[in-house]
RNA sequence: GGGCGGUUAGCUCAGUUGGAAGAGCAUUUCCCUUACAAGGAAGAGGCCGUAGGUUCAAGUCCUGCACCGCCCACCA
């Protein structure tokens, strides 16, 4: 084995392995319990970022966990054809080119696009392999694939028949940029800094006027009304009575309406129905025209000739400059606004008017809320459940159709003959009503979103045979794994599909974890320049290096911050992990096979053996409850603190030892604590895992198989005192860091073995150090040990304290007197303050009335402990000093 | 306006049911000791955001406040 671990070779060789051997594909077996989970479908035109990276990485280490818990897991792969995102991708292509999508038709250019994520479109899915990720390949689906495209349409069908598909002309979110509508989930509001202009709009009576204050000056081409509170009593006299709307001819009414917050601008608000949400819904109460002035292209129509045609933008500052002019104007006043924005573009969203589809979802939301209140759906973190249950309380119809091409077509065909439109599962030839061979389908296509939403029940082939077996025994899937940037947008709109179509949850858990940032807490984007690119990171320090340090950072529901550092530091700890291991194949030489059943030998052996297993019970319990930064903590500390440092080092005497029983018992509990770190560690780094395991099996001729396919976790044996255990192992160290401080403070070469002298302050202790000094003489380079009890400090020496001793280091002319007195000193010090404490503690009578006896027993013999120190080190000062 | 989360070492973060403040990185000193210098040993570095409260005991529970972040909302 090579020095250092060079993870290339061993990733390109285990993620071949697995793809060839469909390691991870999943059939249906009725004698054991499936583990489900569908991939979020990453966008085609996605390149693997930090996101993915993290997301995927964690569904693996949850599906792997199970996997060698014994279920029978599926994790489906697949991608999303990303509608308005990928599009937009394409048509910057075809720009550079100099086309653009009308140019070629809409024939044309959904044939480039489909050309294009044929080249492109599942190279995140190769970036996947290279994460280790666990996913049945032959089961992978994309969105707008045959049997995907099929549940689209049944789905679409099954809901217009019902009624809960329509067609209205409503104000929806446009963007002018991608030319389609959104729904209100694909808006970002943005704050921005703009102005609040104060406009006078004069009465018809001639007789004064009223001021209103307004961020959109332009949208009042299309004011129908003003509006105040009615509890105003500034505005009460004025209600009824009618404005001249400035820059128009037009006459308005001033109506009453409790919305209008009286504190906000003058109170008075101008009503534009057709380009505000909050106008339109007080225009629905007031019965109030609704003039368009706003295009599809966000541009002035419908206005005085001088407006028309302008840019919304552009009519603002023209029309203020007006307003100025004819003295309209009273007042410009700074204002931080929040607008909308298009969340695939950032363009300015246009509230305006517009004939689309919606979805009436009311029914499958309540479903959907009931099923997190009674944890059908359960969270984790469970404080996202708040959120999403108010979410759906307050939903609105989904707007599911969209003026772009790429997409699926909605299912809905018109008869020329002027019939009822309909919606069809198969391409109709006629219509339905009138026998008419003259039928159009729809333009429009679908949200994206819309086949998403689908997503759990389409890659069981839901839209091919609603009946089969896969769906019967898959569905629901157990977890769902996703950042909370696309709760409402995704996660819990799959929920009310899941309801709709299944009768049942998608999924029963939700794993939220939170988004990476940058080391600064930035949103990584590539506009700032501050995005890690996983690939990269994978080149450079490893899938396992990678995996881990996300892993690590995966606090359930919050934002992490990534830096080159994590990566760094794991990838250390994978070249810990090799090394350790080396040194035991190593020592393996020459061995013949190893103790079946494993049998504590000495102290340590039943130590690590009850570290091992408080540990793993720790670890499985955290996978469990998707803690997977807890368990990649777990594991690190395990096996760096408390194997490598410790057992490792007090183990080579015996891995060294030419006594072949002796060799064989301390090697069997090696390789037996190895290979089970190698499970619990597994999940999260599994390709030094599997190669570990593999050369373990190679060193061992006995083989047990790939690590992955063991359907349980190595059980400890059951070490009976596990708690005297690690105490006593707890004194060794303690001696042993004593003793250590010691020589560095004083600065013996680690070359020169010493010999020294415990003098024994407490009997127990000294057992305990008796029978572990082989221990103590190897890891604090001792050559002798002498005990002894009541002998003052010897000349020429050292003084270490701990626990139940005082240890005499003789020096031989090596002590520097002004060091070790400066050390006594400050060990005074800090022994000092401490017994201070200890013992006004013993003074508080409430304490000692109130407090558990062991509690307080612990404290006296702390003091006990500490006081004894501290006349030694007097003792020793006074020594010195002489 | 409503809701959620955060505030612990220079930086990034742990801290399970209240019971002597932790890790990684960075830093200082010593060590190329035959698993590992991508390493080992030792050290320095904390009024655990702030003001109160509950308790024998609070980083941990409760309340107010400040600052930061996120989500929701018809902030014209």
């Amino acid at each position: 084995m090579e020095k250092t671990y060079s993870p290339k070779e061993v990733e390109e060789k285990w993620s071949k392995f697995w793809i060839a051997n469909k390691t991870f594909s999943a059939r249906i077996d009725k004698n054991k319990k499936p583990f489900s989970i569908v991939i979020p479908p990453p966008n085609v035109t996605g390149v693997l970022h930090m996101g993915h990276a993290l997301n995927n990485t964690l569904q693996d280490i949850i599906i792997r966990f199970k996997k060698m818990q014994g279920f029978n897991t599926l994790w489906v792969p697949g991608t999303d054809h990303g509608g308005i995102a990928t599009q937009n991708v394409v048509e910057k292509l075809l720009k550079k080119e100099g086309k653009t999508k009308n140019s070629l038709g809409r024939e044309k250019f959904l044939e480039t696009m489909r050309q294009w994520r044929q080249e492109t479109g599942d190279s995140i899915l190769e970036q996947l392999k290279k994460l280790g990720c666990a996913l049945d390949w032959d089961r992978t689906a994309f969105t707008m694939d045959e049997s995907r495209s099929r549940a689209v349409r049944k789905a679409f069908v099954k809901l217009f028949e019902k009624n809960l598909i329509y067609r209205g002309k409503r104000l929806v979110n446009w963007c002018c940029n991608c030319g389609t509508a959104l729904s209100d989930s694909e808006v970002e509001y943005e704050s921005e800094s703009s102005n609040l202009w104060h406009i006078k709009y004069p009465f018809t009576d001639g007789n004064g006027y009223i001021t209103i204050a307004t961020t959109r000056p332009e949208t009042m081409l299309g004011d129908t009304a003003i509006a105040v509170n009615p509890r105003d009593e500034r505005y009460i006299d004025l209600i009824g009575k009618t404005v001249l709307l400035p820059l128009t001819d037009r006459k308005i009414k001033i109506i009453a309406d409790f919305a209008v917050d009286k504190s906000f601008g003058t109170g008075a608000l101008k009503v534009t129905p057709a380009h505000d949400s909050a106008d339109d819904a007080i225009a629905q109460r007031n019965n109030l025209q609704y003039i368009e002035v706003i295009n599809t292209e966000g541009k002035i129509f419908n206005s005085p000739e001088k407006y028309n045609g302008l840019k919304v933008l552009e009519a603002r500052k023209i029309i203020v400059e007006d307003l100025e002019k004819n003295g309209f104007l009273l007042e410009t006043e700074n204002y931080q606004h929040s607008v909308g924005r298009c969340y695939r573009c950032s363009s300015t969203i246009e509230p305006l008017m517009s004939s689309q589809w919606f979805l009436n979802v009311s029914e499958m939301s309540k479903r959907t809320a009931q099923a997190a209140e009674n944890n059908e759906t359960q969270f984790f973190p469970p404080s996202w459940k708040r959120p999403y249950t108010l979410w759906l309380e307050n939903i609105k119809d989904w707007c599911i159709s969209r003026q772009i091409w790429w997409g699926h077509r909605l299912p809905i065909y018109y008869c020329q003959k002027g019939c009822p439109p309909f919606a069809s599962l198969e391409e109709p030839s006629k219509c339905p009503h009138c026998g008419g061979m003259d039928i159009k389908q729809d333009e429009d296509v679908l949200d994206t979103w819309f086949s998403s939403a689908l997503w759990p029940i389409s890659v069981f082939n839901w839209g091919i045979d609603e009946e089969n077996e896969d769906l019967k025994y898959f569905y629901p899937t157990s977890t769902l794994a996703t950042g909370h940037e696309i709760l409402y947008l995704w996660v819990a709109r799959m929920v009310q599909f899941g309801f709709e179509f299944m009768q049942d949850v998608p999924y029963k858990h939700i794993f939220i974890h939170g988004i990476v940032r940058d080391k600064h807490g930035k949103k990584m984007s590539k506009t700032l320049g501050n995005v890690v690119d996983p690939l990269l990171m994978i080149e450079k320090f490893g899938a396992d290096a990678l995996r881990f340090a996300l892993a690590q950072s995966a606090a359930p529901g919050r934002d992490m911050q990534i830096s080159e550092d994590s990566f760094l530091s794991a990838r250390n700890f994978a070249n810990k992990i090799w090394n350790a291991s080396r040194f035991i194949i190593m020592n393996m030489e020459g061995l013949d096979k190893i103790d079946e059943d494993i049998k504590p030998v000495e102290m340590a052996d039943e130590w690590i053996l009850a570290e091992f297993e408080k540990t793993s019970r720790k670890i499985k319990s955290l996978y469990e409850s998707y803690d997977i930064d807890g368990a990649a903590r777990e594991n690190y500390d395990f096996f760096w603190n408390k194997f490598c440092d410790w057992y490792i080092e007090i183990s080579k005497a015996r891995a060294a030892s030419s006594d072949a029983k002796t060799k064989r018992q301390v090697l069997s509990i090696l390789i037996y604590i190895l290979k089970g770190s190698l499970q619990l560690l597994h999940p999260i780094m599994p390709f030094i895992s599997s190669e570990i395991w593999q050369a373990l099996d190679g060193a061992l001729k006995n083989k047990s198989g790939e690590i992955i396919s063991k359907t349980s976790f190595i059980e400890n044996v059951k070490i009976k005192n596990a708690d005297e255990v690690l105490g006593k192992m707890l004194s060794i160290q303690n001696i042993i860091a004593a003793i250590r401080a010691l020589r560095s403070e004083i600065n013996i070469p680690l070359a020169s073995n010493i010999n020294v002298v415990f003098n024994v302050l407490d009997e127990k202790k000294r057992n305990a150090a008796s029978e572990s000094e082989s221990y103590i003489k190897r890891l604090a380079k001792i050559e002798k040990i002498e005990y002894a009890k009541d002998i003052k400090r010897p000349k020429n020496c050292a003084v270490a304290l701990t626990e139940g001793f005082e240890i005499f280091v003789p020096l031989e002319g090596l002590i520097d007197i002004d060091k070790e007195k400066a050390r006594l000193q400050k060990e005074r010090e800090k022994i000092s303050l401490e017994l201070q404490r200890t013992e006004s503690k013993l003074k508080d009578e409430n304490f000692i009335s109130k407090a558990p006896e062991a509690e307080i027993e612990k404290i006296k013999e702390r003091l006990f402990q500490a006081r004894l120190k501290v006349n030694k080190i007097d003792e020793n000062l006074a020594y010195i000093s002489e």
